[in-house]
Formats: structure tokens, sequence, C-alpha cells
DNA sequence: TATCATAATGTTATAATATAACGTTTGTTA
DNA sequence: TAACAAACGTTATATTATAACATTATGATA
């Protein structure tokens, strides 16, 4: 079985240029900013990144096409995500409510499909930018 | 004003071609459709869906880079988005559930933001696949 | 109806995002 | 230590999307 906390050395990488940043990076950018460290081609950052994802380490924002570190504790894996999206500035922040992540766990299509897993994104203006 | 209802030729090219579909559409794949329409380039299909979204006629499943017709009578414009996806098959499906899109809709989120819109994507198994 | 502004068009080129396919290396565990 | 799975490195290419520019249609109004 994978274990579930070990990292490789490029997922490892990955993983802390995106910690370190300040708002969500493109797979491109994170590439420009590791070829220091060896890693050359695109396809190392999106095995890296697909692997953090799995791990819920790390989420995708559909959106913007770019990738945030996780911060809740409520999304059990990626099963139940929910970001605030700034339209203004490039600021993402992520949602953890457990009443929302509840109400929308159980919540079920009336025609006849069970749920695994949501995303859910909002978008507005930041308090910033506002 | 641009006039909410009247499409211009590209436009109710894609629309028609999107509403006929049973699942979502690629760019791509509309492209190659509407080639002995005379419609030869990327651009004029993004232009097109993009007017399209802004009218709120289609909407974009983000997480498949698709896009299907709009079904919903509460979505208003695309302020209020939600989809069922199913992880095996095409079939993508719009909610409307008008308490949902309640609930949703007046959802504030702490740090003092307020949604101006939301997308909301449900992924499970549809009742053919399960 | 002439004119002006706006929206839409057509086209070429290119940018940005993502995956396929292949062989090699590393790490785990039986 | 042999065998397997996971991760790696690399080249090539597929897919998705936009920039930029010249042209043509459309609609409002003077």
């Amino acid at each position: 079985m994978a274990q579930a906390q070990t990292l490789s050395r490029n997922q490892q990488i990955v993983l802390n240029i995106i910690e370190k940043a300040k708002g969500p990076l493109k797979a491109y950018s994170i590439l420009f900013n590791v070829q220091k460290k060896g890693i050359n081609a695109p396809q190392q950052i999106y095995r890296a990144l697909d692997k953090l994802i799995e791990m819920g380490k790390i989420h995708k924002i559909e959106s913007k096409n770019a990738f945030v570190a996780c911060k809740s504790s409520d999304c059990e894996i990626s099963k139940a995500t929910a970001f605030s999206i700034c339209e203004s500035c490039e600021m993402v922040d992520e949602i953890s409510d457990a009443k929302l992540s509840k109400y929308l766990s159980s919540f079920n299509h009336r025609k006849g499909m069970k749920f695994k897993r949501f995303n859910l994104e909002f978008f507005g203006l930041c308090k910033k930018c506002k």
C-alpha cells in the first residue's frame, strides 16, 4: 500500500513551493521555480501534483487551473472542498465550515445519483479588493 | 445595451450544437462539428462560447473543460450553478434545487467576503454506471 | 440616409495547459 | 537477493485557450 505520509523527493519539492506560496500556483510557474533543483519537464510536475492531490495535501482550483495547499481538516482527502475566490486579485481561501460541509455531503440528487465528492467555488471580491 | 435575446449567426450555430448534444461538449469537438458551416478557427468557437456563457445560455463544466446548455431557471444567468457529474460515463446533469441554491447564495464567508456567484460540482456514479 | 459606434467576424499565429510513451532508477518486501 | 511497484527522467505531442489585426455587419441617432 502507498504510505500516506512519505513523500518522494519531487513531491516534497513541489509541496514546499505550494505551501510557501501566498496564492494558488500554476503548474508551469512551479516548473520554472524548480528548474534549479533539477526538475526539467512538465511531466514531473504534473506527476507530483497528481499524487499530492490523491493524498489530499493540495487541491486544484478548477476555474483557475492552479493549485493550493490544503488547509482544512474537514475536507477528508478532497471529498468535500470549498473555496472562496477573489475575482480581482489572486486570492483563494479554502473554506472550512463543518455545517456547509455536512449539508453538501448529505445532499443527494433526485435522479438516483449518490455523490462521493464535491467541489464548490465561490466568487466575489475579497476584503482588500472591495 | 446588448440585447439579451438576439444571437449572432455563430452564436446560434454553437448553441444549437450544444443544445442537441447528449452530454457536455468540448470546444474543439464543437469546432470539428461546424467546419462544414464555415467556422474554421478555435477563436470563433471561444468567442461564441464566451458570449453564450455571459448570456447564461450555457455553462462551463470546469472540471471537464466542457460546455452544457443551461437547463435551470434558478441559475440567474450563472450566478448559482450546480452540477452532478458521473465519473464513469460522460453524464453531466444540471441541478435545480431551490433550497440548495438559496442556502448557498446566502452563505457568507467569515473573512469578510461577499459572494456574487458560486459553482458547485458533485461527483459520483450515475444510475446507469452504478 | 449618412455617419458613428459597437459587436461580431475571419484569419494567422502562438501561448498555456496537460498527457503519452518509453526506458531507467529507487525503494519495499517476500 | 529477487521481484514488484513506485517514482524518475526525457522526448515528443496533444489539448485547451488567447493575442493581435484587419474587415464586415448591425443598430442607434443626428
